[in-house]
Formats: C-alpha cells, structure tokens, sequence
DNA sequence: TCCCGTAACTTAACACTGTAAAGCAATGGG
DNA sequence: CCCATTGCTTTACAGTGTTAAGTTACGGGA
C-alpha cells in the first residue's frame, strides 16, 4: 500500500507549499496584501485548490502565525535556562517577548495586536492549547516563581501576569504600529517600560 | 450674494452628513464593516458623490475620529480640574484614557491600535496637531508637573510619558481586542495596571 | 430673454477581494 | 474494461475602493 502513502505524502507537501507561500507573503507584505490568489500564483495552482487544504484564509494565517508563536515560547523558555535568579529570568522573558514582536512584527499584528476578523474566524478560535496560551502560561508560572522566592509582591497570579502583559504588550504594539510617531530611543524606551513595571511589581 | 452662501452652506450640510452617517455605522459596525456603499446608500447619494467631500474612505474615517478624540482631550482636561494633586491629576488621567477607549472601542481601535491603512492614508497624516497629538500632550503636561511637585521620580519626561502609555494602551487595547481572553475582573486589572505603573514611578 | 459655463451629482467601469458550486480529468480498485 | 473517487480548475457571485466620463440643473453675462 505504498501508493496511498504517496498520495498522503504529496497531499502533506502542497499544504506545506501553501503555508510557505502563504507565510513569504505575509513576512514581507503583511495582512492586508496577502492574498488567496497571490498564493496561489506563486504555488501555480488555482485559488480555489487552498480550500481544499484550509477551510478559509483565517485558518491558513492561523497555521502560519501557530509556526511562528514556537518561536516566541522559545524565547521565554531561554530566558528560563539562562535566568539565575527568578527575577531576572521574568525580566529576560519579559525583553525577550518585546523584541520577539519587534522582530516578527506582522504575525506579533495579527497574533495579538488585532485579531478580530483576522486569524480569528466567526468567533470559534480556540485560544486554549494555542502557541500563543502557552507563551502566556510560561510568563505566569515566570511570575509565580518571583512570588514564592519573594522577588515581587505577593498577590494574585493571573491579576499580575495579565498586569504585565498589559505593559510589554502595550510597548510592544506601540513601536510596530505608530512608526511615526516620535518615540525616545528603543532600547530606552523599552529598558524604562519593563524597569518600571517590575519597580510596580518589587515589595 | 445670499446665494452664493446658501450653496456654501448646503454643501456643508451634506459634508456633515456624510460624517453623521460614517459615524453611525462605524460605531456600531466597525472599520470592517463600514464601506462607502453603505454610507452613500444612508444618505441617498451615490457612492461617488462621498468623494466629492472627502479625498478618500481615510480621509472621511480620520474626520469621524477626530470629532471623537475631543473627547479623550475632555476627559483628560476633566481630571486637571477634578484632581487635587498632581499624581491623583495623572491618576484620574490615566483612568479617564481607558475608560475613554472602552467607551470607544471602534475609534480607539482605528485611532490607536492599527492605524495603518486605515486612518493614515499614505503615511502623509499629519499627527502633529491631530486631536490624538494634544492628548498626548496633556498627559506629558501632567507628567511634568507630578516630577515637579516630587510626585514621580525625576527624569526624561517623554520617556516617562511614553512609558505610562505604553502601559495603558496595553490593557486599553488588549481588553478591545481579545474579548474571549479569560481576563479577571475588569476593574480589577485596571486599577492593577495603573497602581503598578505609578508605583513604578515614584521616588 | 437666451445662452453657456460651471458645479453637483450619477452611471459605468476597473481591478481587486474571499469564497461557493459545478465541471473535468486522471487514476486505482473491482 | 468500467466506474467511482480524488484532485484540481473554471466559472461565477457578491462584495470592496476608486476613477473617468456623462448628465442635469442653475445662475450670471450678453
């Protein structure tokens, strides 16, 4: 029965194609210049083939910003190997998920600036088990640590990690989205926003 | 020459108009859902006649915006008048910023969350003097004068200012954009995010 | 009074978009 | 050898913002 895996096989390749292209596209042009049939162009196929591999253009920038949001997970799981302290690990993650966004500034867009009507379908996403959740679970176990060691404040876990993402999320989608505006220097800028809110955060 | 005037003020009408029925569907329906079909159909016009008043659908969302930032202005200058003390000045501030977007969330969302495309045409927008610009300048005024009275710590007063921004457009923005998102209690998270960035800031 | 230019508006059209329905062609199993 | 399923394409629909050309009404000058 090798020809069915075959078949499977070259099935498994073209969505992989799909979400390639899909994915070239949207890194260099973003959302609103991502299109089903310029996707389909640059795979040579027609516009109409994407949907039988993804139900609509929701759910293939869904596939492509999953893929990138490993790379965020990543970037706060290194801060935890590398962190001696867990106040420092929480800081490192902290600039990690900033310059993580600065970095991948239209998945960042789509993934948590504006998803509504974006990767978001008709309201069914499941944000749970998401790359995205988990990214979110590693900052509040991050902020749990700092408690039980005594580095931050005492209080309750989610009101403070969601405190916390509130600034670095803030920071970060103020610098990706208002490139004119006459903002103070990055590393500044960015140094200040998370010194503060630990400073808010200490005993 | 009243008739001259008369016409003058005709055309003014129905520029009014145009703004009035933009308005109406866009606060309830959204930037997604607002298309000049729709407005010119509300006003019994042709579609093309809206571009006779207004360069282009930017153009005509960044005047429905305008009209609504006054407001921010208003609730801002509210808290100078109300507040006894340069940091409950800048607390009320604060608060006031954030209620205003939840208020708002279709303009705060076209205004500040992802401008791009959307109310800034061709990256010709004139910020400088926007309604957006000068409540910006109210909360530097603000911070100025909290550093003054040693209220905050001293230092680089748009740093700061940007800084506290960035941390309430966070929770502003977050709380518009990811409604599914198991926040705790509104109220709660607020107040958690504006103590923490004022504590973040005093000496 | 008549004519004509201009201003206000409409109609038609272009180049796009996402997506559904129907059609076609090849291929492997009975 | 036939036929059904699979994989893909063609066609089409209902939208979008926007431009260009066409139409109509009206006020000022001759």
């Amino acid at each position: 029965m090798g020809i069915a895996e075959r078949r499977e096989r070259e099935k498994e390749n073209l969505r992989q194609e799909i979400i390639d292209a899909a994915r070239e596209i949207f890194v260099s042009e973003g959302y609103d210049k991502l299109s089903m049939r310029k996707v389909a162009e640059r795979i040579e196929y027609s516009p109409t083939t994407i949907y039988l591999y993804f139900e609509d253009k929701s759910a293939l920038l869904r596939e492509v910003c999953e893929e990138a949001f490993y790379k965020l997970g990543d970037a706060i799981r290194k801060a935890k190997k590398t962190g001696r302290t867990p106040l420092e690990v929480l800081r490192k993650g902290l600039i990690g998920y900033i310059e993580f966004g600065l970095a991948h500034p239209h998945h960042y867009e789509v993934a948590f600036i504006s998803p509504k009507d974006k990767i978001f379908g008709e309201g069914d996403y499941e944000f749970e088990g998401s790359a995205g959740q988990q990214a979110f679970s590693l900052l509040s176990e991050s902020v749990a640590e700092c408690m039980a060691s005594g580095d931050i404040r005492k209080g309750d876990v989610a009101t403070t990690a969601q405190t916390i993402w509130a600034g670095i999320h803030g920071i970060t989608s103020l610098l990706i989205m208002h490139e004119d505006f006459p903002f103070v220097e990055r590393k500044r800028l960015i140094n200040s926003v998370v010194d503060t809110t630990i400073r808010g955060l200490v005993p």
